[in-house]
DNA sequence: CCGCGATATGTTTGACGAAACATAACGAGA
DNA sequence: TCTCGTTATGTTTCGTCAAACATATCGCGG
């Protein structure tokens, strides 16, 4: 068997990824992982919920903090629970304006999406 | 060295792609491949042009051939150039669905984009 | 009929990234 | 001081995908 741990960002209609030029990239797996530290308030806890392990998520926050001007992420060691993590205000902001920028790319592609989807097998 | 052959998908604001669950996806990649075939009027100097293999370029057509219910490229062989490809109606009018759909959608994102970018380091 | 330039495929090799595995350190609270 | 859950890293293994290499075929034109 191939296994399925962690699906690719399958089932979304449009799939958008920010591109800056050398200063690396922002997509559908970054915002994800974002979000739901936000919830979870641990970076091990998220990466499970995506089937991720612990490392590639403490990886890809390394990549987020360290291409923003402030840190998206406030990582904190030991304490009642063992540590966390939670977004910098930085880190809301970076996240609602993904989410905001999806979400206009989707409306206005929606009329045209639909034409090529009816094109497909 | 590592060698740049084809640069992946550098220099854009936002890259698209268009994700049609389990029918498969399109993105700047192949679009731009239809774009220089319909150009060049061939598989293997659309290819040569962007820097990848004949046999990857051969494939990518193949994979959007059998995505859709009409081909996109039809392909010639033989003849007095040795052959040729061109793109078919549906081939065009994909192409150009998807060129619309990425311009609304950087149009419609334009404003946060810049946000964004400005938080980067 | 032979060569050219393109399509069409199979096979092998290699580079890269992800996963797996393995620890270390931290710090509050019991 | 010992435990617990998390952050923090290093090392190694492995699977996948792309490149490289190698042919085969096609069909007109010279």
């Amino acid at each position: 068997m191939t296994r399925t741990p962690a699906p690719p960002p399958e089932r979304h209609r449009l799939s958008i990824r920010l591109v800056f030029d050398d200063s690396g990239m922002m997509g559908p797996g970054k915002a994800e992982l974002l979000e739901r530290i936000a919830r979870c308030g641990s970076i091990a806890a998220a990466g499970r919920e995506m089937g991720m392990s612990y490392k590639r998520a403490w990886m890809l926050i390394e990549t987020l903090n360290a291409m923003f001007r402030e840190p998206l992420v406030e990582r904190v060691r030991g304490g009642p629970g063992g540590g966390g993590a939670e977004l910098t205000p930085a880190g809301q902001e970076v996240l609602a304006l993904y989410r905001a920028i999806v979400a206009e790319a989707e409306a206005a592609g929606q009329e045209r999406l639909e034409a090529m989807r009816a094109l497909l097998k």
